[in-house]
DNA sequence: GCTTTATTGTCACTTAGGTGACAATAAAGG
DNA sequence: CCTTTATTGTCACCTAAGTGACAATAAAGC
C-alpha cells in the first residue's frame, strides 16, 4: 500500500524547490498541480510526443534517457526530489526531446506551463515563452545535438553538425542548401570532437556518396541525405 | 574603413529578432544597447569570467568554444546574426562557461541582462533569473558535462558524471560523499557512453586510486579527487 | 536457506579513430 | 604573377575502447 504524500508549502521549502515565490504563489500552484505516483520503470513520456506539463519531482528518482542510432539507450540525466523537468513545454510548439521513466519508486506532480508561468512569474505565457525560445532555445539546440553525438559514429556526428550548420546558415541553392562559411576541415573536427584527418576522410566519402559536394571552399548539402545519414528519423527534428 | 551598421527597429525586424517583441519595446530596447565592431579572432569574453551582459550579434559569425582537458579547443557553436548568446548572464551568479570569439569580423550590441529582461517582459529581473535558474538550469548543468565530454577520456568522463551525481544525490560521510542511489555499472555506462566492461574496468582503477570505494551497492566518492581527474581547474564549478 | 537472476570481474580479440609525416593543392599577400 | 602560408589528401602505424564469452559474486524472490 502506498501512502499519497502530503503535499503543501512546508514540503516544497523542505525541497528547496521555489526559493524565489511567496507562500501565496507556491500555496496557488499546489492547487493546481495534480499528483502521480509511478512505480518503477514506468515511462512517463516518450521522445517525440508533444510537451504539454511541466513536472515536478517529490520524491524517487526519474530517468531521462534517448535512443541512439544503434538502438542502445542514452541516459542523459537523473533526476532529484525537488527538481522540475519536462521543461520543453515551457517554449511553443515543442516535443519531448527525452523518454522519462521512473528509476524507482516515484510521486511526481504535473502542471500546465501556463499555470506555472502565470502562477510564479506575474505574465502572460505567450511573452514568456517566445523569450525562452529566443533566449535558451540554443542551449537547447545544443543538448540536442550532443545527447545524439553519444553513440554516433564520426560520420554519424559529421552529418548531425552539418545538419545544424545547414539551419542556421543554409541558403537554398539549385543543386541543394549552401552553406555562407568558410569551414575548414579543421573546425568541422573541433565541432564533432574527431581528428582533422579523419574528418578529411568522411567528407570526402560523403561527396563521393553526393550527400554533399564542395564549390570551392563552400559546402553544398542535401539535409535529406544528411538526416538519413545522422540516422534520424523522418520526424525527428 | 568600418562603416557602422544601422541599428533601428527595421533591422531587428529583418533579423527576425525578438518577433513577439512590440515595436515600442524594441525601441527602448535599442536605445539601451551598445554597439561593437569585433575582429575576427577578437576574444569578446572568456570562459571563467562573471556573466554581466547579453550579447545580439547583429553581422558576422561568433564561435563559442571551450578548452579541452588535453588543450584542444571544443567548437561548442558557431552563431548566425539574428541570435542572442552570452544568456548565463540571465541567471544568477554565473560565469561564462565558454569563451565568444569572432569567427569573421562582426557588429555586436549588449545589454545588461536586466534591462533585456525588464523591457521586453515586464517582470523585475531577480524573480525572471531566479525562475530561470530552477527550470532551464539543468539544460545548462547537462550542456556543461556534455560538452566537457568532448575530447575527454572514458576515466575522464566517469569523473564528469559521478562528480554530477555526487552534486544531486550526494550526502556526507565520514568516508566521504555518499550517493544515495543504487547505480550499477551498466547505468554509468549508459550515463557516459561507454561499454559495461570498460566501466568496471575504470571503476576498479579509481577505487585502487582511493578515488572513490564501494560500500555494498553504494559508491562513496571524493569530489576533490574527481575533480582533478576529471581535469577542472580548481575554479571551475 | 536455497534457487534464480542480476551484477561484476576478466580476458582475448577486433575496430574506429588518433597520430605523425609528408605530398599536393589552393588561397592570400605582396 | 609569384611567393608564402593555409588547407586538403593520403599514408602506415598505434591505442583506447568495443565486443563476446564466460566465471565469480551478490542480491532478490520464494
Amino acid at each position: 500500500m502506498v501512502r499519497t504524500p502530503v503535499l503543501n508549502v512546508t514540503t516544497i521549502r523542505r525541497l528547496k524547490a521555489f526559493p524565489w515565490a511567496s507562500d501565496q504563489q507556491v500555496e496557488r500552484l499546489l492547487g493546481q498541480m495534480e499528483l502521480h505516483h509511478i512505480e518503477k520503470r514506468t515511462v512517463l513520456f516518450n521522445e517525440g510526443v508533444p510537451s504539454d506539463s511541466v513536472y515536478f519531482l517529490i520524491s524517487g528518482v526519474v530517468k531521462l534517457s534517448l535512443r541512439s542510432p544503434d538502438e542502445e539507450r542514452v541516459l542523459v540525466s537523473l533526476i532529484s526530489p525537488g527538481e522540475l523537468f519536462g521543461i520543453t513545454s515551457l517554449m511553443p510548439g515543442m516535443y519531448r526531446a527525452f523518454r522519462s521513466e521512473a528509476f524507482s519508486d516515484c510521486w511526481v506532480s504535473s502542471v500546465r506551463p501556463e499555470v506555472f508561468v502565470t502562477t510564479l512569474l506575474n505574465v502572460p505565457f505567450t511573452d514568456f515563452s517566445a523569450l525562452m525560445e529566443g533566449t535558451v532555445g540554443r542551449w537547447f539546440a545544443l543538448l540536442y545535438r550532443y545527447t545524439h553525438f553519444q553513440g554516433s559514429s564520426l560520420r554519424q556526428k559529421l552529418a548531425l553538425a552539418l545538419l545544424e550548420l545547414a539551419q542556421k546558415f543554409g541558403i537554398q541553392d539549385a543543386r541543394g542548401t549552401m552553406l555562407i562559411l568558410q569551414l575548414t576541415h579543421e573546425d568541422l573536427a573541433d565541432l564533432v570532437g574527431a581528428s582533422r584527418q579523419k574528418v578529411t576522410e568522411h567528407m570526402q566519402e560523403l561527396a563521393r556518396q553526393e550527400v554533399l559536394l564542395r564549390d570551392g571552399r563552400r559546402l553544398i548539402v542535401h539535409p535529406d541525405r544528411l538526416r538519413e545519414v545522422a540516422g534520424l528519423l523522418l520526424d525527428e527534428k
